[in-house]
Parts: structure tokens; sequence; C-alpha cells
DNA sequence: CCGATGCTTCGATGAGCAACGAAGTATACT
DNA sequence: AGTATACTTCGTTGCTCATCGAAGCATCGG
């Protein structure tokens, strides 16, 4: 028979689990209690919603001393979230994008960045021809390998999973492409270096100093 | 805030929803006493799903009558429902593919053909650089489009729409793609129009007749 | 060791919601 | 018109499951 789907959109339709889900978009490893106050709930009710996203291996888990550290499965469930917040954000609201405005300008998304100026990003990568974009995908050209790597990227380790180098990543607050996949998280990993920008602490916003900001769109061109 | 997925999620939570959705990815118009049917429920029950569903836009219906007919909204929704199936099949089972072997060698996803065959001609496709993979997206090659066009492909309707002429779409059973956009609704068309398969009456199964099998195989080079 | 912290198990409570029977509305067939 | 068919609305029932309090286990820090 067809297969259960039905077991697995569950796992998203509770809210609370929903609310740890989304949290963990932002690519941290986050202990039990986080989660919970994250979702609002008790600690034992979290305990129990997160044995179950494990179960369905929606999660994974480190254990560290009387921590556990929560984590999505991989990148797959964080695309199927993405996933469903682009189609409820193009079916519920007339405004478009958060209400948090700096979650709009920039925030983690998984491993890579989103919103505004990640967009801005991937419109200024494909007009100088780094990446050639196909409509729903993205391929990294020759000269654009070799601009990232007078960057300092090394593409040994950039090729070196199974993952795609360019993936373009639907923006649920712009509805337009940013880029995933392991050159996405290079790109954002070497901006949290330079000290472009900083990591929230709690949400998911990423905040670029003025100084950073200038340097960054400097880098890549961005008007 | 971040958007509600959790509400989008219950939609496909429910089993019967689940089920009435998968009897929608065949493609086909299903009136709500037919799909109140595959989902073994009664008439009422099947209503309110179906007003759910539509409020949350995942069904469009068309009123013919005192019959009404219900779609999936769009290749978006076709989409999110694989996908699902995708992860939950990695995730549970351990036998691959549907029990039902004809689901196995040939069903309709949506509007184009999924299944063995299905990923056979994709790779017959690749092989022959009639498309180009680039490991999760494919483009048609100026040489694939002329030898579309010797088929009787129309590529003025075929790249009419928004839709992507391709796109790899990942096969539950198979683990492996196959191909949708436009061009893959052109394929199935083409081979239900010449008689080399049927499309089953009740299931999502497509028949080859031996004949139109070989014929298949031999149009596309499949090996 | 002992208290504090992080997480889990158990049991009880309660709310949400899928399900259906019964009755109502709309359309079609003759 | 009159009956069958397709779908909807309403009210009731009953089950599932999220939630939390209480108590338990594990780990850390002194």
């Amino acid at each position: 028979m067809e297969p259960d789907i039905a077991s697995l959109a569950a796992m998203i339709a509770d809210p609370s689990r929903a609310k740890m889900l989304t949290a963990l978009l932002s690519g941290k490893a986050l202990t039990a209690t986080e989660l919970a106050l994250e979702a609002d709930i008790t600690a034992q009710t979290a305990s129990n919603h997160l044995a179950k996203l494990l179960e369905k291996e929606l999660l994974v888990v480190r254990k560290q001393g009387r921590h556990k550290y929560f984590q999505l499965a991989g990148e797959h469930i964080a695309r199927l979230l993405e996933n469903l917040m682009v189609l409820n954000h193009n079916i519920t609201s007339i405004k478009t994008g958060p209400n948090d405005p700096s979650l709009k300008v920039s925030r983690v998304c998984y491993d890579h960045m989103a919103g505004e100026i990640a967009v801005a990003l991937y419109a200024a990568l494909l007009k100088q021809e780094i990446i050639i974009d196909k409509v729903d995908h993205c391929t990294l050209s020759p000269a654009g390998e070799r601009f990232f790597i007078t960057l300092g990227a090394d593409f040994t380790t950039i090729k070196a999973t199974t993952r795609p180098v360019c993936r373009p990543c639907l923006d649920w607050s712009e509805r337009r492409s940013h880029l995933a996949g392991t050159l996405g998280q290079w790109i954002l990993n070497d901006a949290l270096h330079k000290g472009w920008a900083e990591r929230d602490l709690v949400t998911r916003a990423i905040h670029f100093s003025p100084r950073g900001k200038r340097a960054f769109f400097n880098c890549y061109a961005i008007v």
C-alpha cells in the first residue's frame, strides 16, 4: 500500500512540536529544557514530544553529561519544514514575511542564510554568473569556483559530502530563492568568522554590523 | 513570528484525509463519495474533511451538477505529499517500495510517471544527454529538445506555463529520480495517447501492454 | 557523599476532534 | 411532480493524546 504519510505529518501537526522544530531550524543543537521553554511547556511534556520525534527520526540527539542536545536529523528535515512554511505562508497570510523585522532582514535557515540579504546575495551571484540558475536549481560556474577560492574557500571540504554544493532554497518571507547547500553553508560561516555578522543568541536572526554589512555587500557586489 | 506550519501539517496528519490526498495524487479529479470510499468513511465525515482541506487550500473544487470534483490545489501540494512519502519511506520501512507490484513497476505521480520504468527512463535520458542532471535538478539539452520535437512534442505548449519543463522528482519506491515538470507530463500523455499504456481505473497504477512496453523502451532507448 | 540540576516515567485530567446517525438542501432522471 | 442521488448541517459519542503534578533516575559540583 501507499506509505503512511499521516504519522509523519502528525509529528509536525502538534503546535508544541512544531515550535520545537522551528527552533531547531536555526541549526543549533538545543537541550531538552531549552526546547521546553521554546514551546512553552513543562519539561515532562517536552520529554514526551522529543521521544516521539526521535522515534520517527526527525531529530537526532547527542548526550553530553546530564544534557541532551537535540538537532534536526538532517537537511532533508529542514527542507521539509521550510517547504511547509512556504506553502502555508502563501496560503494564509496577506502580509508578507515575519513580523520580527530583524528576522526579515537576515536569519539562519538550518546552516545557511535566509531573508532579504540572502535573497539579494543570490541575485548578485546570478548576475555575475558565479552561479547559473535554471528555474528551480543552480550550479556553480568554473569562474564562480575560482572566485570563491580567492575568498579562501576550500573546495575539497565543500565538495566532500553527498550534499549538493549549490541548491536554491525558497525563502518563505521573500518568496524568492536564496542559496543553500555546502556553499551556502560556507558563506554563512565565512561571514561569521570574519566578524561581519553575529548570530542572535536566542532567535534565528543574524545581525550584521554596519561595517560588516558594507564589507559583505562589497565582497559579493550586492547592490 | 514564525509561520504556523502545524495547522497545515495537521491537514495531512489525519489518516482519512491522508488517504484522500494520496488518492488525489493520481491527478484525477474525484467526487466526494469516491473520496469517502477511498478513505473508508461515511459521506458526512468526508464532507467535513473536504471542507477543511478546501479552507486550507490544499484542494480545489469544481462543481458539476450535483457532483463536486476535488483536485489537489496544484503541483506544489503534490510535491509536498511525495516529499513526505520519501522521508517516511526512508524512515519506517525496511522493505523497499509499495506492496502492490504493479504500483512498483509504474504509477502516476500527479501528472507524470513514477516507479521502476520511470526511473529507468530518467537514467536513459541522462545517458543520451537528452537531459542534463545536476544532483538535484536537470535541464533539457538543445539536442534533447530536437529529439522530443521528432516525437511530435509541441514545445510552445510545453513551455507555456510557469512550471519548469524538467524537474527531477524523487521516487519514494525507488529512491531515485524520475522526471516531472511539463515534459514529464507530456511523456505520460504521449504514452497513453499512443496506446502503449493504460491507466488503472481505480489505483494509480499504469499498465503497459507487452507491445507498448517494447515500443516505449525502444523509443527512449531504455535498457 | 549531598544537594542541585537535567531529564524521564507514571497516572490522572481534560480538550479537541474524528466519526456517524438523522435530518436537511440541492440537483438530476423520468 | 416525485423519487433517487449527491452533498451538507447538526448534535452526540467516544477515543486519542497533549498536558501537568508527583515521583524517580542520572549526573554534576562541591
